[in-house]
DNA sequence: GTCTATACTGTGATAGAC
DNA sequence: GTCTATCACAGTATAGAC
């Protein structure tokens, strides 16, 4: 792999871990086995890689996301399989995490991904559930984007209860609480 | 008032900004308007007077939920007077910010708060849920424990949609989205 | 109690050799 | 392209004067 590639790996690894704050570009060339020389010859600065980097895991969340949405079955099952979905609850979402840094949150640049991110993941369960809801899966009643609001701040939510306690269990406990509520406004009550 | 106690709610403030990895002891001297000396006199160093700062915060949101939730009125009045309850959301939550703090999280002392607060908080929403369903204002069939976590989540994965996007109504569609899947739990069906 | 001086390490970046 | 040297500055803490 190349120099540059290591570089915006690690660099992937300590944002997840530590955030733009806390990930020094000395830590990120230790991890990706590369000098200082090397990384301001591939990138600017911190920023430029840091970029580079929230991309990067900006596209793979999406593709991971996609994946479940797209799956075959009704609106409530792709629902339940988006929320259930295999996740290391422990280290939380890599780009979700990022609204908590301020000096990304201060720069639309390093913004930008964050919030195309998550506007596309609202965006896309409201239109499974829409469809849900003309399809007679989900009741008519069922407001397409606030439910796709709810059900993805119900994961980003559950990550802050989890990292808290060091369990995973409040997470489970938070999906499983929406999908509960969802699955009695599924005509035909799927066993949740 | 006291330079201690000047120094307890900057650090407060700055915690609340920009984390515990992006606070600096000189940060905190200067807001508070104290001199080195005097910040290590009164405090340790900065983990011990963060853990000040993050005890203070801990009690003063519980007070705040603790008068949302023990308002008179209905099961689902009260949840619902604590999620619509005034925030300033693109703050963000000054406790639940902390769980994504690697330096919080990896000090079992400074994370005890944090978990005991958010712990507290969805014992106290299910303890509300388990009334409800008692006195028949919401479904029998509705489990308070998980409820309670998805109630929290919403709220915590609210405030990360609204950073994310720079404004308050992804945070809102979250809330109103539980809120109108648990108006449908309440045998009176109140206006959500 | 509060201040200034000091020390040491880490951060973020540049310069120039190879 | 990559390396090492160097830099200015901030972070965290201690020492000792007042």
């Amino acid at each position: 792999m190349s120099t540059a590639e290591r570089l915006i790996e690690s660099t992937q690894d300590l944002l997840w871990e530590r955030g733009y704050v806390g990930t020094s570009p000395k830590a990120i060339q230790q991890r990706a086995g590369a000098g200082q020389g090397s990384m301001y010859h591939h990138f600017s600065g911190k920023p430029d890689l840091a970029l580079a980097a929230i991309r990067r895991t900006a596209e793979q969340m999406r593709a991971t996301a996609e994946a479940c949405l797209s799956a075959p079955g009704t609106a409530y099952e792709r629902v339940r399989g988006y929320l259930l979905r295999e996740r290391d609850v422990l280290r939380g979402c890599p780009i979700g995490r990022l609204t908590m840094d301020p000096d990304v949150i201060a720069d639309p640049v390093l913004r930008g991904p964050v919030e195309e991110t998550l506007d596309w993941l609202r965006g896309r369960l409201a239109e499974v559930v829409a469809e849900g809801v003309e399809r007679g899966e989900f009741d008519a009643g069922l407001a397409p984007e606030r439910t796709a609001a709810s059900v993805v701040a119900a994961v980003q939510g559950g990550y802050v209860l989890a990292r808290a306690a060091g369990s995973p269990a409040p997470f489970d406990s938070a999906v499983q609480g929406l999908l509960d509520l969802l699955a009695a406004r599924a005509p035909h009550r799927p066993a949740p």
